[in-house]
DNA sequence: GTCTATAGTTAGATAGAC
DNA sequence: GTCTATCTAACTATAGAC
């Protein structure tokens, strides 16, 4: 892990920064306080003193995490363009978040596994969920009017939310069982950008 | 002596049993010894006598849940089926195995991610790399025979990796954003077992 | 605000009786 | 093989000086 310190910044953003680093890694679990502190270059009785408890400075992580993962994409659909260039804008916009903060999936996911319920009712407006049922309506809809093959929705929006999200989660495996250095790897998701939008929009055509 | 209530199993079986539940829900970091130890209904002592640690005793359920995984998966590739038919099979072999073991995935990804490579090094076989690279080859291949358009081979292992696997490992985020129900879910996965390789043959048409 | 020192808990591991 | 009791280390959290 990246142990460099943390600086010219106040002792509460510091302290955030290197908790993200510590959680994103280890998870809640196998965090240490002792190795947050570290990274950020101050004490351990400090910590407590700006976030009372590991669970709260936790929750602060994890809530702030969430809500980088999804904002902004669910306005995609609802803007007025054609459907193809909604799904080409959804992919591209996704799979750039990804690649700018690619701890960010796995962390959330893997966190969520074990609390599933808890974290959800925690953290996900009822706007969100609306603003996903607009999309699935979308993807109805222009299956009726045969725009698109028919197609199950759901499984419409799994297929896309799974060539965006998974090479980033599954990198350690993948990147490995491919037998790829890191720069290609960064490469490939670059050229993803482009090539999962062009794989959807031709495993949908009528 | 023979306490033993319903359970027909040797002891050592049981704390497999229960060390698997445990530790495939919380993780290394988070699971307890205590708690496999009354899930295995037994006293935690015992644990260290069959396991010396919970770092061996780790091992072997990763180690399991690893082989898993894979095995059998690659051998498709290599019987003498045209290049779809193998898709199908490949496709409906891996989303039926992970149907039965829905857990694995998110296991193996979260924990992998913590030690990637000290984990690769340990559960990797040479063999299995080459038969990856293989399966590489034969997409090469189809491409340059246009059979399929022209694809990067490794983009198309991502997309179907990520097809087959994701909707498993995201499943707590997912089922919760698309707001179906538990059944509801899982007859989506069954019937991805047919739709996803219609989706990626249809997507890689010449 | 920041530190040192320490209290209080928890969890992995071992000793020893049966 | 299985148990109870205990040791030891690690970790979160707090008290109190500066």
């Amino acid at each position: 892990m990246d142990n460099t310190l943390v600086s010219d910044q106040s002792t509460e953003q510091r302290i955030l920064e290197a908790a993200r680093r510590v959680f994103v890694v280890k998870g809640f679990a196998g965090a240490r306080m002792q190795e947050i502190a570290d990274a950020a270059g101050i004490n351990k009785a400090l910590l407590h003193y700006y976030f009372r408890s590991k669970e709260k400075l936790f929750e602060q992580i994890f809530r702030e995490a969430f809500g980088r993962l999804l904002p902004g994409l669910a306005e995609i659909f609802s803007r007025p363009l054609p459907f193809f260039r909604k799904i080409e804008l959804f992919t591209e916009t996704y799979i750039s978040l990804v690649i700018e903060q690619p701890y960010l999936p796995v962390f959330v996911l893997s966190e969520m596994h074990r609390n599933p319920d808890d974290f959800f009712q925690k953290h996900i407006q009822p706007e969100m969920l609306a603003s996903i049922r607009q999309i699935g309506r979308q993807f109805a809809e222009a299956a009726q009017e045969g725009l698109i093959r028919p197609i199950d929705p759901r499984q419409l929006m799994l297929n896309i939310m799974s060539l965006c999200v998974f090479p980033f989660v599954g990198r350690p495996m993948l990147q490995r069982m491919m037998q790829v250095n890191d720069t290609e790897y960064q490469q490939l998701m670059e050229a993803r950008r482009q090539s999962v939008s062009a794989f959807i929009i031709q495993a949908i055509q009528p």
